[in-house]
DNA sequence: AATATTTTCCAAAGCGCTTTGGAAAACTCA
DNA sequence: TGAGTTTTCCAAAGCGCTTTGGAAAATATT
């Protein structure tokens, strides 16, 4: 059913047709309420091609993943960002537009085409890399978009909305270092990207501020996998002078670490403290009572669906200028952290 | 740059240019090489609502999340998945089209506008019950579809890709046996799932073809958490006749039965083996020379890739009777097994 | 009753592409 | 050389929608 059919069904034309669904002030209640009804009953919907074609829109939006850079799709918190931005896309009628980028092909080709091919209105950055050029790239493709993150060294105005991974490792390393924790190891995220090289800044800065010398044999960086949480806590426990706590990026590192702690037959919480940033999978309930782990908590859905919304604004208004959104995290006491061992 | 420029610029009608570069037979090697390189100079694509309007075709594949049904999000899988899938469509020239269901809203209503608005060629069903209703439905609605996975009591023909699920369990089980296991748990995901449903069978269908009763006190279904792992593990390791060996449904379950064991001062592969399906997700390595769990091993990745091109096999090829496609597990020994303690 | 104003509707153009049905040009062959 | 073939190209229709510019009908104003 299209809409030339609909109009002859209701001897009406094409236009008041069109008008009365797409909710024009110049057709009457009656007849708009006729139409609508017949739209329904005959299930009829605008061919999205034609209407885009005579739009100029694509009510589509684009994310373009590249998988050359094997991290991205290491990325276990995809699905929940997904999952976030994907509800609020749907409530105002886009779609969402996924692009993986082969091994090998080049991403910025990719973007080149979704512009000369007007399939998508505005694209989403994630995961950005400190120096990620991506964003000066699209500035000149001239198409809006927004980073989930932001990317240190970028310095011209570009829409995002990140975490404040600083101030979260920061409020992170003082706590442990309220407990008495003098030596903390730092097990991070790889540090070219963004939001680990800002937590690294959160962490240095903490330590700092109390007058602790920051040892770089305690703080390591890599994808943030469990068996990586597992071999460089089980390094730091049999060194000559372990630590005391140990800071990780992610629920899966630190499932990592506790197993080597626990395999090494220390308790965590009391032996080894662990604070980890959580960024509230749905499949990591962190949320018993009293959680598994101290953390610095940010759900990732929920700034997918606040990013949606901001993308939104800016496809609607694109002379705004950019929109950016910090969000803090939210420090719950879990169990596991503790005083410091008295030694 | 259009068309309409585009053939403007080198002289040439619309038509010429179009044919040329979409490779038909009927202008010349130089025109074309002119062409072609033109539109590459001016980085000229075809506009995808049009083309589509002209061809009829959409040049995407739509995938449906419900988050009514959290259990689809709480999957840890769907980024490989969505990787492996996305790889190939790219270098068929398709789309990935995402449409998350927001909560309350109708997941049958979304697949009529999809097919109402001709938005996509074809979509896939993940994550299958056991008597999915979206397979009769997608049938009558007349939109082709492939699935992930399959529907036990669904009897009419439909396409689908599978793990065989079954065989991997009996033989998880089968090999616990061997060890002289007697007494396993099964910690399985949800029950209405059709691949958690098939496992169970083939669980107990091992068990049984070695005179084992099957007791469903030790038989467990849930969301496949950490969590869910940790303490159905803890409450058996506590019962009055607990088991020697534990199968579980997915890595991060296995994690938490590890948790368990060692917290209660045991050893795994030595007082309790545990057999994990492991489906090879990117940020899981269960890799090492010797892995930590052993495992029944099916890269999701790959199942993927493969459905993908099924798929477009299907499009391409309307009336082809729907492909059907069942992978074999890999079990690989790990640290995580060992003998049945003497006892 | 005649005119002005508003409400209600429509015919047709245009979005950028593919593709049909030929025409012109170039080439064969008798 | 003239008729038949092939190669090379083009004008124009059509895909299904939105939207412009008006016309007809209904209502208000003098």
């Amino acid at each position: 059913m299209n809409l030339k059919e609909l109009s002859e069904l209701l001897n009406l034309s094409q236009t008041t047709v069109s008008r009365a669904l797409n909710g024009f002030p110049e057709v009457s209640e009656r007849t708009r309420e006729r139409v609508q009804k017949a739209a329904k009953q005959n299930n009829y919907a605008p061919n999205k091609a034609a209407r885009g074609l005579a739009t100029g829109q694509a009510l589509s939006i684009g994310h373009v993943i590249s998988t050359t850079n094997q991290n991205e799709m290491v990325n276990p918190v995809f699905g929940d960002f997904v999952a976030g931005v994907g509800e609020v896309y749907s409530k105002h009628g886009y779609k969402m537009l996924l692009s993986i980028v082969p091994p090998g092909e080049d991403e910025y080709q990719v973007y080149r085409e979704l512009k000369a091919q007007s399939t998508v209105d505005a694209v989403v950055v994630q995961s950005p890399s400190v120096d990620d050029g991506r964003i000066e790239f699209l500035n000149k493709l001239g198409i809006p978009f927004i980073v989930h993150g932001r990317a240190s060294e970028c310095k011209v105005p570009y829409a995002w909305l990140d975490v404040n991974n600083r101030s979260a490792f920061v409020r992170a390393t003082d706590f442990l270092h309220d407990l008495g924790h003098r030596r903390i190891a730092l097990l991070n995220g790889r540090e070219h990207m963004d939001f680990a090289h800002r937590r690294q800044q959160g962490y240095e800065s903490s330590l700092s501020s109390h007058g602790i010398k920051i040892d770089p044999s305690i703080m390591f960086s890599s994808d943030m996998t469990e068996s990586y949480g597992y071999q460089r806590t089980a390094e730091l426990l049999k060194s000559d002078n372990p630590p005391t706590a140990i800071l990780t990026a992610s629920i899966i590192v630190a499932l990592g670490a506790r197993r080597a702690v626990q395999q090494a037959g220390l308790t965590v919480g009391q032996d080894i403290s662990i604070v980890t940033h959580d960024d509230r999978l749905s499949y990591f309930h962190n949320t018993a009572d009293v959680p598994m782990f101290t953390a610095t908590k940010s759900s990732v859905r929920e700034a997918g669906q606040r990013l949606a919304e901001l993308l939104i604004q800016m496809i609607a208004n694109p002379n705004m200028k950019p929109p950016t959104e910090l969000l803090e995290v939210e420090l719950t006491i879990g169990n596991s952290t503790g005083p410091a061992p008295a030694n």
